[in-house]
Formats: C-alpha cells, structure tokens, sequence
RNA sequence: GCCCCCAUCGUCUAGUGGCCCAGGACGAAGCCCUCUCAAGGCUUAAACCGGGAUUCGAAUUCCCGUGGGGGCACCA
C-alpha cells in the first residue's frame, strides 16, 4: 500500500436513514486515512432536493460520532476545500459544466423531459436500449449560444464518445472494459442549476484532492462515465474501489423495506440508528461490518486501532456479501466482555435509569463482573440486573416450584433455607455456600431444587447471574426479606 | 432485453501455481466444567459451481457454460 497520506471521504446523500453499507465505507475510509496519516472527509451530497429528508444530514453525522469515525472535515466542522455540502457549491459545478462545453466534451440540451420521454418510450418497444437520441449533440455551437442567450430552458449533457472503448481500473477488479457505445450522453446539470452525481462527485473528489474513491458497487454502471469525465478535465485520477453491496441474510439480493423490517422484529437492523438503541456497541458493528468485504486470515475480533494496524486495501475483497445477524452478536458480545468495568457501568447505566430504576453506582459496578458474559447487547442487562435496584421482586408462583415437586414441599424448603441463612452472621458467598450444600446432602432433594427455589425467591426469576454472589450484593436484609416474602407466596398456594 | 461485476464449508472469509487429502470465524452437533443462563475448554460434521484448456503440477491462469448480484433517470 502506498504510504503517501491518503484523503478519503464519505459522501452520503441525506435522503433517509444511516446504513450499514454507509457505516462500512466510511469505516475503510477511516482506516485508510488513519493508516497511511491523511484525511477523511465527510462531504454531503444533497443535490437532489425533491428526495432530501430534514434531519438526515444531521443522522449522519450522529452516526459517524456514535461510530468513533471522527471526520478531518466536513459541513459542521469547515475544511480548506469548503464547503462540504454541494448544495452550497452551486457555482463550482456551474463553472466546471462551462468548462467542459467550452472544451466540446459537453453541450447545452434544450430537449424538454416528455420529450425524452416518448424516445425512451418508443426506444424500448422497439426493444434498444434507452439512450438519449441526440438531438442537441449535433446543434451547432452559435445556435446553442444563441438559444441559451435567449434565455430557453437548458441542461448540460457529457458528450459521450461514440466509438472505441473505455477502459476504468477498479482496484480490487482490474481493468474494466466497456465499448462506449453502450455509454449515454449523462445529463450533467439538470435544469434546477444543480449538477448530478456524476459531475458533482467528480469536480468535488478533485477540488478535495481525494486519492482514494471508496463506493458503493452500484456505481460499477456509470464508472466508465466518470473516468472519462476526470479525462476531459485532464485531472488525474484517483484509486477507485468499488465496495460489493450487502445482500439480506438468505443471500438473494439486496435488503428490501421488507427484510429491513423483519430484522427489526428480530431485533437487528440495517440503520445505525437502531442498532445503537436495540443495544449494539459501536466496536462490534465496527467490527462486524469490517470483516463482510476485508478478509483476515485470523484474530478477527478487533478494535479500531488494530484494525488501523491490519487494514489494507489490497485485501479487501469485490464479492457480495450476505449479512448475518449472528455474527453481530457474537462480535458484539465478544466486544462487551472486552469493555473495563468501569467502561461497561457507563454504557449500562442509562438502560436502568431509563427503567425508572434509581441506579446505585457502587452496586452496578459490583454487578459487572457478574452479568458482562451473559449479554449479546447492552439492553441484556435489565434481563440479568434489574432485580439488583429494586425493593422488592414479584416472583411468578410457579416459578417457585421445584422440579418435581409441589407448593408445600418447596416452602418447607424456603422455609429451611430462610433458618440456615438467617442464623449466618453474614450472607457472603463464602459463609452461605457449604451451610447450604450440607443442607442440599441431608434432605435428599438436589441443588437444582434448593438452589432453583432460592434463585427465584431472590431475582424473582428463573434465569439469574450466580445466586450466591449475587445475594451477597442485594444483601443480608433484602434477601431475607425475598425469602419471607416467597414462603408466604407458596403457602398461599396450598392453603387455598 | 442490453451492459457490467462476482463465484472456496449454510454464512463471512484465508489462500496470488507445489507448503492445501484447503486454514480461521459465526452458526450446528457432542463432551467437559456447572446452582440457572451464559462464558470457557476440547472434539466433530461441513466447501474449492460445472466443463474444457495451459502446466510436470491448478482452489489459484485462460476460455465456455451455469448460478448469483448490480446497473441501464434532469436519483444518488
């Protein structure tokens, strides 16, 4: 890899939610930049008015910061090649499309749009190709001139190459080959004033000396267009990769509205948003989503600094990739239990609190150690620890029903169990523990049973962090208290 | 319909002509540990899309099929 500072950019358009395929690319953007000491730039692309969505621009940038992926420059922090938003660089493009007209690789099209759209029409029964017809390719320039002088209405179109071919490197694909005959003249400025993607990007990824295009697959179609766009400057070209997209968990195709809502129901999503609020941590989607389309050969769990360290584009690979939500889990589990303590209370704290539960800190950071391998996300921990900041909990009768046995066979066990405990002079784990394994041996019934009914007595329910740590937490008072309240539960049951 | 891209276990991938009867990870199965649930340890099953060609030798190069994906807008 090159060792010459990298620029590199994110450049979304704000038009819905922040995905993971924006999330990806951003993250190799970063890596890159971080590798090799360059930039990395977040640049908005907002010239199509009628599909930006208010508040999306600020998504991504919420996104980007949850992430980590702090950007070098961008619309909120400035930059020396601003402005990074192209709503506001209007007159750049203006000026490039002039370029391009007075060099003759473009030329003002007074076309109107139903027009174009009855060639296209007919284009298509005829079953060619929908190509625009070239109507104003040939109008003499004067003409033009003068039209455009009289103030009709125009656009700018890419004088497109009729013959020979077009050869784009790609560099996780080679070379790409393309006849310019299948290549259309590409509006350029449309008639609001403002420029397309394809002149937009390419005026904006030289003006900010960008090196490395990282994109989405999809742009595979127009990519012959935008290297011959970068030619008519005479620019010199970037490094373009071409990311493969992200197909839905089965592998046929892209995720759809509909997968994308499955997911949710499952509990996983697509959007940066969700995943940040279902409970994902930014190091186990960094980690997920790095390793669908950059392969390491071993030790993929990483955090962002080795990723740094590893990163390489020569590895990155051109093939789809079908998502898998498991995989997430396992990255973002694996990543939770590398968290210090103190850094797991911080990130758990506002899921208790947003409970309604009044969080004791020395508590929670006592907890840690016993919850932190039982959660896949952060949310778990109302799952295993909720009972830890109540008063009081409300077991489900049933539940306090051993195993084969009945509701007065497990109070006389309660019952047992409440004597043992309350003769102890404390309710450590080390003073409980033998008492009430001997118990367990001279009863005859089995630790599943004994310990079963106290677990549920004290978390009110049956799946728990270990019990014997965990009452030394809740303490002596509490957990009497629980088991009291159990008994009378249970005998409740066969009294009436 | 046309164009482009891709092709190794179910999934993500390692592999750049011999180190590969193909390695890792997720998931699955089994065993161990065990107060529940996890975590952890050990083990097992599981792949080079098909056919040609090049070569002493191909998962690796080339061609043809097939399959999959993406694109064919005054959207990005």
């Amino acid at each position: 890899m090159s060792i010459k500072p990298a620029r590199t950019r994110i450049a979304p358009s704000p038009t819905g939610h922040m995905h993971l395929g924006t999330a990806r690319t951003a993250l190799y953007d970063y890596l890159l930049a971080k590798k090799t000491g360059g930039q990395f730039i977040l640049r908005i692309e907002d010239t199509d008015l009628k599909r930006t969505v208010p508040g999306a621009e600020q998504e991504i940038m919420d996104g980007l910061l949850w992430l980590g992926l702090e950007y070098d420059e961008g619309p909120d922090l400035g930059g020396k090649y601003g402005p990074y938003r192209q709503t506001e660089r209007r007159e750049i493009y203006t000026q490039h499309a002039k370029i391009l007209i007075d060099s003759g690789h473009a030329y003002p099209c007074f076309c109107m749009p139903e027009k174009l759209e009855k060639t296209r029409q007919a284009q298509m029964k005829r079953k060619e190709n929908p190509h625009y017809d070239g109507t104003c390719r040939v109008l003499a320039p004067d003409e033009a001139a003068k039209r455009m002088a009289n103030g009709e209405a125009y656009i700018v179109r890419f004088k497109m190459p009729k013959e020979g071919v077009t050869v784009a490197r790609d560099h996780l694909r080679g070379d790409i080959i393309t006849e310019n005959k299948q290549l259309n003249d590409y509006v350029l400025l449309k008639s609001d004033g403002l420029p397309t993607y394809h002149l937009a990007a390419i005026v904006d990824d030289h003006e900010m000396q960008i090196t490395h295009v990282l994109r989405g697959s999809e742009w595979l179609g127009t990519f012959p267009l935008h290297v011959n766009i970068v030619r008519a400057f005479g620019w010199e070209e970037p490094i373009w990769i071409h990311l493969s997209v992200f197909l839905k968990p089965s592998g046929k195709g892209k995720m759809s509205k509909r997968e994308t809502a499955a997911a949710i129901k499952d509990g996983y999503s697509i959007f940066i948003k969700d995943m940040q609020e279902l409970g994902f941590t930014p190091e186990g989607v960094l980690n997920w989503s790095a390793l669908m389309g950059w392969g390491v050969a071993e030790d993929e769990v990483m955090t962002v600094d080795q990723m740094i360290e590893r990163f390489n584009i020569d590895s990155l690979t051109a093939s789809p990739a079908a998502i898998n939500f498991q995989k997430l889990d396992h990255f973002n589990a694996t990543h939770i239990r590398l968290f210090t303590t103190e850094d797991l209370a911080a990130r758990l704290k506002p899921y208790f609190t947003r409970e309604g539960l009044n969080v004791n800190d020395e508590v929670l950071l006592k907890i840690i150690p016993l919850i932190r391998e039982r959660l896949v996300t952060l949310d778990d921990c109302l799952a295993f620890g909720t009972f830890f900041f109540r008063e009081d909990v409300t077991p489900n009768p049933e539940d306090l029903i051993a195993k084969g046995l009945d509701a007065k066979q497990s109070a006389q066990i309660a019952q047992r169990v409440y004597q043992i405990l309350a003769e102890q002079p404390d309710i450590s784990h080390e003073r409980c523990e033998s008492p009430l394994r001997a118990y367990v041996e001279e009863s005859g019934f089995n630790v599943n049973q004994v310990f079963g009914i106290l677990r549920v007595a004290i978390t009110g329910q049956k799946v728990s962090p270990p019990l014997f740590e965990s009452m030394e937490i809740i303490g002596r008072e509490k957990c009497l208290q629980r088991i009291k309240n159990a008994i009378e539960i249970l005998e409740k049951m066969f009294n009436k």
